[in-house]
DNA sequence: GCCGATCTTCGGAGCGCTATGATGATGCGG
DNA sequence: CCGCATCATCATAGCGCTCCGAAGATCGGC
């Protein structure tokens, strides 16, 4: 004599059926008023939505993506959160998705393939509506898992070959060379470059390249002077980086900076020595961060288009999502931001 | 004649079931030993796994959220993500508890009770493991949902009354007073504070207040110099804000900021003006931020615990999901950094 | 050799929602 | 005044998994 009705694993949180019984109508009817209002008449709309309000409905996603095959999730994938250039673009995509009734889930890779693999794997469970990653360096793995799973996907902030699927950004070896081209213009012919973590931050890596280039098309073939940053906090690590350029190549004039962080280290270090900037050496850095307009002297920096990458990722999320028709290579540009520290009179004249 | 099989709403990705088929085992077997792998033989296990690894098979962590009512998600509520100070307490979380398998979902509230609220709501939908919030300001809804959802709640970054659930952080008050009373020992007298979006930032809000207290305490009913700087980009409101103290107070001798990034615009400007920092005017920031050491003069300022937050946030959560008894407030504490810009021979001596 | 204890495996009823097709109500032309 | 679209509402069958309870297998002890 089996007992039927055997322990329920009850859960007692209000349902869609709670409402629907207060508002005396079927819970398909709930399910459609959520989903399409002005497929519901008023006058059962507002019941309701009474109903709702008085017993605190909230929707089990769980539940509505299980039934629905999808979710209304969207996973992004930065190298860092703590890296203020990225924060501002998610805050743009969170703006523009959030509005559109979609969630941002946020992982980082910490600059490692491995590890993004790892959060893509994770995301992918969640049957996301879109993937956004950063970047064109992947795993074969990554890839594999991507094109398998049918997931619009979009990368951003980088320019290159063999995109995944849409690719949204711009030309970091282009930022390089006119970062370069700048210093060059404005006198400098012993240019240095200072990096961190060059070895595993691509984009870094291709500005410095592209600066490289520029020596060698403009100067002639320069020997480049290139130093990465040590651990530790940036700033700091730019003024150690910097002292140990004063003492290899003394004769340095202008230095691009993968980041304005480092160059306001370099810009203090500078000042403590009594070094001039930018008559004795002229500086770029590249973010144009909160500060970078009020170093001393104001960094030239270039902006990048940290927002409308945001705007333009969430707009290609959107349409691959509606699978309306979109372009699958998007390219923003940047702003050459020429400031103090790179003012030399000598050669604009 | 009604057609039972009705269309089926195809997903074609591959099933437990589709697992359980090829192995020869039932779909229950598969799904022990997926969650608890030594209570399954030896044999099937591997028969299991082998099936897993031909198919390729993904678990869909949205049926087994459903059937089992609860998520590996925990909610965390920020102010900002463009904060790095937020940045790395959430970091820290992300490693501590990714570790245990739980993954992050993360909001940001704008320093909005509303935002905050829109954002809580959503979450919960979710079923998350636990929330996480920064600070004890919540709207009357917002702490009415959580309360109802029986779901752990961390509140953060402050100390204070009424907490929902647990709480750590520790007491902006006292940073204030430990910012204004370090100034006074340095020898200033007329103190004024500069902070941002005080209208809204109830911690900046806290530090103002225990910086005024002690200004009181110590040297009497003194007069306190309020700014707000206005909008935009933070270190150039700050220029402008200490501009506009200089021409209301001329005589102001040291001054407390909110935060590190605003102290680094006024000391950029204080130097283009020539303004002596620390001897005509000394600075105390908050944070600890990455250039706070590497400013010219060094930035002296209180670091947060930080990472400290992130790992005892990840523990409490991890404590109380797990049903274990904890401690329901963690007074964290801070640490002053005394730098140049404070160090004033005049009364150090 | 039989019975209960122990361990492994399985059947199946939900979890709360969506989506499809059915049903009843309404309106309108003929 | 009837038949037939048209519209709002509803009943119901899953979505893929977890977990309860039961069944089968194995093993000692008396």
């Amino acid at each position: 004599m089996p007992n039927k009705s055997r322990a329920r694993r009850s859960t007692q949180r209000v349902t869609m059926t709670d409402v629907a019984k207060l508002a005396e109508v079927s819970a398909s009817t709930v399910s459609l008023y959520l989903r399409k209002p002005d497929e519901v008449s008023t006058q059962l709309g507002q019941r309701i939505q009474g109903a709702i309000d008085t017993l605190g409905y909230v929707p089990n996603l769980m539940a509505g993506a299980l039934a629905a095959a999808r979710t209304r999730v969207i996973g992004v994938v930065v190298p860092s959160m703590v890296n203020a250039i990225f924060a501002s673009t998610v805050n743009t995509m969170q703006k523009a998705l959030g509005d559109q009734g979609y969630q941002l889930l946020l992982g980082h890779s910490d600059y490692a393939e491995a590890e993004e693999e790892a959060v893509v794997r994770t995301f992918l469970s969640w049957s996301p509506s879109a993937m956004v990653l950063t970047g064109l360096n992947h795993s074969r793995e990554t890839r594999r898992m991507l094109s398998n799973s049918d997931v619009p996907v979009v990368e951003m902030w980088e320019l290159g070959s063999n995109p995944l699927d849409t690719l949204v950004g711009f030309s970091h070896r282009d930022v390089g060379r006119a970062q370069a081209r700048h210093l060059i213009k404005a006198g400098c012919r012993r240019i240095a470059f200072i990096g961190t973590r060059l070895g595993v931050d691509e984009r870094a890596k291709q500005r410095q390249s592209g600066s490289e280039e520029a020596l060698r098309d403009l100067l002639g073939s320069q020997h480049t002077r290139v130093i990465d940053c040590g651990p530790g906090r940036m700033a700091e690590a730019a003024s150690r980086a910097f002292a140990e350029l004063l003492a290899s190549h003394p004769d340095t004039d202008g230095i691009v900076f993968a980041n304005d962080m480092l160059a306001l280290g370099a810009l203090g270090e500078a000042q403590r020595r009594g070094i001039r900037v930018p008559d004795d050496i002229a500086m770029i850095g590249f973010g144009d961060m909160d500060f970078s307009n009020c170093t001393l002297p104001p960094l030239s920096t270039i902006r990048p288009p940290r927002e409308e990458i945001g705007e333009a990722v969430a707009r290609c999320v959107l349409r691959r999502i509606q699978g309306r028709p979109q372009e699958t290579r998007l390219d923003l540009g940047f702003e050459l931001l020429p400031r103090e520290s790179s003012r030399r009179v000598t050669v604009d004249a």
